[in-house]
DNA sequence: CTGAAAGCGCTAACAC
DNA sequence: GTGTTAGCGCTTTCAG
């Protein structure tokens, strides 16, 4: 691996002429850098960025952790991320935290021990666990920002989406089709996932509706989305629409309803969130709450620059939230005995 | 930031004693470590990887290129690699090539900077570019493997799929079935997914099927899927099967002919390739070919692992090449005249 | 304008 | 067993 050292040599100045040519300073005479530039080029160099970031104290590199990119909402994520990161001039050190709150530790540890300039940190979805990781971070200056809620983080610059909004908006939408018996489905409703059921019951209590036990259901697997379908169905007064909380679900619950026979919208409305790229090809074509995504990425890397450029005065924790939009697709119609009043 | 120096005051030991006691080395007295040991994470030292790795000169990081990880079919490798990665106990330095040459090559310019172990670069879609900058890499001696089909890479390790192989098993299911009209709609077939149609029409020749222009559709975007599938169901003799060569395409044109009134399988059959997470919760389920995306990463970091961990002799290039299998669901029926002719 | 020299934090001979 | 020393390849004063 050619050094600084090398075509130094070549050239017959010092190494640290060469560096400072290479770093275009105007301290190095026009001539003999253009020449510096030319050999270094031929000669394939190129800095070696480790010892370099030693040196200056910087990697020019951000952390991102997010659990994994498997499941379709975070590569959604990562890609806005990494243009973002590298628009920037920085490059992105990704790592799958997977469900686990010990690979989570390991790579905040890992992160650190590379000496990232900061941390993007994305939190699973049964909240964030390695708070005592996350606090060490913070208070060893190491520049971090949450994207998700968690409890206990009033201290931390965060984004969110507002999802309480985008649950209510979903609800008033499927109440103003006139549905009045509504299922809700999805996993077990883990902190990042709560809120969006928090807005969407609220509307349903402030029209009068109730929720009964048997129209939750919790599905944590595919196949278990597929017998709560199947238990809806199967149900005496049987849901006239869905709220699966999440879009791949609503994509799935699709699926199961297909295989029973029954048919989006005509038989059963149905209504994801998030609006992933999956909502708009899979048919019919899912109305849900979107837009979030994009702001939230935005944020979350604006913040975190903000954070590792100015390494002046450290301010108050921001708290950024977007706020979702209800997008109106394909899924949804009035119920069945509505439109036969009519 | 603490370093050795700080807590070898602290130890009232040198900071090479604190070192190999970090490192666990038999050299220290066993007390001694133990008592460093706990002072070190008391401290909540943490290694300084950048020094380290000037000093061991390596990183034991492997730098990852893909085009990008909103096609869904990046994510599903990203995840399996970077899974296989860290089981090996290395770093995954992500980079996102897009669509465009010369950020591709900026991508392999800086993990080069960053002095990763080895690099595990995916073609994009338009076959690879940067070949310049490939050879370079490889004759500074940096371990790399390719995935994906390039053009004159004899020399280098690659893995690929038998998409050929996939495409034909795909037509002979088709033609099974009895259809003898089938159309082939995607992206204009670059060098990565020539090969799937190559197959493909190979499997039609050798029935004695034609494959006119007008079944074969070219479209960049989801609105030209629109346009194409519009145009096919327009035909005169329209096709009773589609073959659209990646499973996001085969997506989306379901929901076109939904759109139309056409029901799949019923009405139109249609099938994908690559077996993504969709292919299994769309509705009908799609009938495609898969399996090879596991054993391609498996391979792709083995053989990456295999020359970055055994510096010593340097074997003849590898290529592996993985074959899919045809992955039956719910997207193929029998052609409507023959299903009447019985 | 250019060179000499220091040092980022660590590991690994090499002494003792 | 432990300390001393010498770099890894680079940037950046500080002298000239």
């Amino acid at each position: 691996m050619t050094t600084l050292e090398d075509i130094a040599r070549q050239a017959g100045v010092s190494h640290s002429t060469v560096s400072r040519a290479l770093a275009d300073s105007p301290l190095v005479n026009a001539e003999t850098k253009k020449r510096i530039q030319i050999l270094a080029s031929e000669a394939g160099y190129q800095v070696n960025q480790v010892a370099r970031n030693l040196k200056v104290r910087s990697t020019k590199t951000v952390g991102l952790v997010v659990p994994e990119v498997s499941n379709p909402y975070y590569p959604k994520l990562v890609q806005l991320i990494a243009d973002l990161v590298r628009a920037a001039g920085y490059s992105l050190q990704l790592q799958l935290s997977g469900t686990d709150q010990e690979v989570e530790s390991a790579c905040l540890a890992s992160l650190r021990e590379q000496r990232v300039d900061g941390i993007l940190l994305v939190s699973g979805e049964n909240g964030l666990v390695a708070r005592e990781h996350v606090n060490a971070l913070v208070a060893s200056g190491v520049p971090l920002v949450l994207m998700g809620w968690v409890e206990g983080t009033e201290h931390l610059d965060t984004v969110t989406g507002d999802d309480a909004k985008g649950g209510y908006a979903l609800a008033q939408h499927l109440i103003g089709l006139g549905h009045r018996r509504i299922a809700i489905l999805g996993k077990s409703p883990h902190r990042g996932i709560y809120d969006r059921l928090y807005g969407f019951k609220a509307a349903l209590k402030e029209a009068g509706i109730e929720l009964p036990e048997a129209l939750q259901v919790i599905a944590q697997s595919d196949a278990e989305v597929g017998r709560g379908v199947a238990h809806l169905l199967a149900l005496p007064e049987p849901p006239t629409a869905i709220f699966a909380y999440q879009d791949s679900l609503a994509a799935l619950v699709i699926g199961y309803l297909a295989d029973a026979g029954v048919s989006v919208p005509q038989q059963m409305t149905v209504v994801g969130f998030d609006n992933l790229d999956l909502a708009s090809y899979i048919s019919p074509r899912l109305t849900t709450i979107g837009g979030h995504i994009e702001p939230l990425a935005t944020q979350f890397v604006g913040l975190l620059l903000e954070r590792v450029q100015k390494t002046a005065l450290r301010e108050l924790p921001q708290h950024v939230v977007v706020t979702p939009q209800l997008v109106v697709r394909k899924s949804c119609a009035p119920p069945r005995n509505k439109r036969e009043e009519k």
